[in-house]
Order: C-alpha cells, then structure tokens, then sequence
DNA sequence: CATTTTCGAAACGATCAGTTTCGTTTCGAT
DNA sequence: ATCGAAACGAAACTGATCGTTTCGAAAATG
C-alpha cells in the first residue's frame, strides 16, 4: 500500500555548512553553489513541480546522487536555492520617519511580489500547500521573519502618534499583506502603485469619516 | 496521433442534464453522479494531487475510461465536484441593514474558509498555480462571483451612508479577502472571530483617530 | 601513498495520467 | 421485438518522472 512517506531515514538535509574536520576529500563547495544557482535557474522557468530531480542535476553539472547525497527532497534542494538567492534583499528601511518607513517597506515587498521573485514565491507557497516540510521552511524562513519586520515598523509608527495605539499587530500585517496574497493566487497582476494603495485605504478606513 | 483536442476543455462539464436526444446507450446518471461525489470525498480526505484517477474511478466504482469520456483532466473531475457540492451554500443575505449583511456575508465566508471545505478550497486554489484552466476555473466560478456579491454589498453600505463614497471597491475586496488568504496559504488557522476582527479594523482604519 | 569521501553514469522499481482495446450492456428508434 | 449506436467495465498499455541505489573512478587529506 502507498503510504505518505514522509522520509522514513532520517534528513542527512544538514548540509555541513563547516567544512569537514576529519579525513577524506571535502564536499564540493562548487557543486554546491552550482546546484543552488541551477535551482534558482529553473525555478524562474517553470514552477517547482515541473522542476525534474534530472533537469536541476544536468543544469548544475552534477549527477542526481549528489543531490541526493546533500538534500533530502526535490524541495529542499530548490527552497535552499531559492532563499540563497534572496537571502540579502530588501532589508526593512530605518529612517526617522516611521511612515516612510512602512510606506517604504510595503513597496519593497509589493514590487518583489509583482515581478518575477513573486511569481517563484506563489508557486513555492502553493507547493507548501502540498508538503507541510516547504511549507514550515516558508513560514520560518521568509514569511515570520518579513512580517515581524512589518510589525516592528507599525510598533514605530504607533509609537510616533502617526496610528492608533493598541493595534492589532497581526491583524494589521495579514490585512497589509492579505491583497499581495490574493493577487498572487487568482494570478492577477500587482501593479507597481498597489502597495501605496493599500496602505492608504487601510489607515484611512472604509468608514465614513466623522 | 490523434485529435488531441478532445473537446474544448471545460465543455463537458456540464453534461446534458436531460436524455441523450441520439441513438445508442445514454449516459449514466447514476455514474456521473457517482464520480463528483467521490471526487468531493476524495477531497476531503487528501489533496488534489495525492487524487489519482484509479483512485477516483474505484470510488466511484466506474473505470477510468467513463472518467475521461466526459472529462478532460483528473483536475476538471474534482472541479466539478467541488462545484457540486458546494454550489448552493451561502447566498448572499439581504435585509435592510447594509452593514449587517456584510458581516454576516463576511462571517459566512471566513466560516468556509477555516472549515473542511477551506481546506479544499486552499488545495484547490494551490493547484492552479500550476494548471492555469484550474485557476481560470476556479476564478471564473467562485472567486469572481463571490467578490461581485462581497462588492455589491459593499457598494449597498456606501448608498446607505455607512461607507465613505468613491470607494476603491476592487481593492477593498481584496483587503476583506486578503487575510483569510494569507492564512490559508500559510496554514495558519482561521478563528471564528477573524472575520469581525477584520471587518472592524478595516472600516475604523489604523490612522489615529481625528 | 593510503585512506576517505565525493562524483558521474546508469540502472532500478515504483507511480501516475491518460489512452486504447475489447467484449458487454443499455436504451431509443424502427 | 429487434437492431444498432453509443456507454460501460476491466485491464493492458504508453510514456513519463520520481526518489534511490550501485559501482568504479577521481580527488583531497594526513
């Protein structure tokens, strides 16, 4: 009977980043770079599920049992590819003016998603729909971290009197990042002033104004 | 080879619901029911790419040929019988308080979403990222249409005074969409409250109050 | 130089979407 | 009734991809 694999051996996914103490011939750092680099490649072609273990191998100039040897999943091998390649981006602006700072941040994030970056992160988001390992690697390594930067900025604007006191931190970061998230999984376009349009309609509310 | 292009796609989605009007054997109702309604449990018990067609046809206890006689695609069976299952839920309410059905619109939809049903929805809209007839299905179907009603709404709430006029109303549905997005693709659970909590802040706004 | 480990090539076994074949069944039309 | 067109089930069949393994050769360390 089939069952949901889910890796019966254990992840050999730690990829020794140190270099090897004991004896013997030490990973290829070329390979390496080579596969994420070819991982990055291809996931700008096409998205992951037709990325093929053969195609990422035969565009690094590896063979698939090396691979295999240093990642433990197709997946792992294309997120460690992925996030390799955006590792640097964007860090969360720190001027004195908190607003521009979100504003700021906000069209960063906007601009990502809307271009191709974007459409390789829906489709890595899609797929973590599908094996809850990407999925928990998404969550931890980009989607926390990019909304708690969201958060401290909106911690700063509150603190400047330029938001309400008592936000709902989370909330407020779903609802500011919630339309990037529905353009990108009906497909539609993110255009390049979405960001400062939601930004704007969210401080200044739909209700009427008193 | 031949004519790859069976039938146009999404055609034989809707069969004839009447009798065959030509000679030979009609076709099986009781299969056609058979089969979206296996499609429908299937679905909720793993997601559409862990579906395979045997999978479906011995569910249905049909063969796989009756399965790709009347549809085109495994993805277009289990659209039909997510369609069927749930086509009828949820009409838009309408009473004459304006604000009031939008909550409850607001409520019965972050309902769905943070139940079973959201789960498939969120598999659903997952897989059209990589099938775009599945996404165009799936928007043209269901997310179109409950944002026209979320619209329409909405657009009742500004004529009664209770939105500020010359709303962005596109946007502003992406904004009461967006977070049950965000969390269903990020797999973060949907309370029963998200959907007020959401209405609230976004008709207050996040300035500070003037 | 011996040890240790990597690497590439190729093969393996398994799974799956979708098609085709074939014999059987069903129903409308005559 | 009966004929025949089309639907049906069972199962073989395509063609493709997957993760994984095996094996010998190459290479880097001590």
């Amino acid at each position: 009977m089939t069952d949901p694999d889910h890796s019966p051996s254990q992840a050999p996914t730690e990829p020794c980043t140190e270099a090897a103490r004991g004896p013997g011939r030490p990973r290829s750092e070329a390979s390496r770079q080579a596969i994420l680099t070819a991982a990055y490649e291809l996931l700008q072609e096409k998205p992951l599920p037709e990325i093929t273990s053969a195609a990422l191998a035969k565009r690094a100039g590896v063979s698939k049992a090396t691979l295999y040897r240093w990642w433990s999943s197709k997946e792992a091998i294309v997120l460690d590819g992925y996030f390799d390649a955006i590792e640097h981006r964007f860090p969360p602006p720190a001027t004195d003016d908190p607003m521009a700072d979100l504003r700021s941040h906000l069209r960063d994030a906007y601009s990502m998603m809307g271009g191709p970056d974007g459409r390789i992160f829906a489709s890595l988001v899609a797929s973590g729909n599908f094996h809850e390992k990407l999925r928990e690697a998404l969550n931890e390594q980009l989607n926390s971290p990019r909304c708690r930067d969201t958060q401290k900025l909106l911690v700063r604007a509150v603190e400047a009197g330029r938001l309400a006191p008592a936000l709902d931190l989370e909330l407020c970061t779903e609802l500011i990042w919630g339309p990037a998230f529905f353009r990108l999984m009906t497909g539609a376009p993110i255009e390049d002033d979405l960001a400062d349009r939601v930004l704007g309609m969210l401080v200044c509310g739909l209700g009427t104004k008193a």
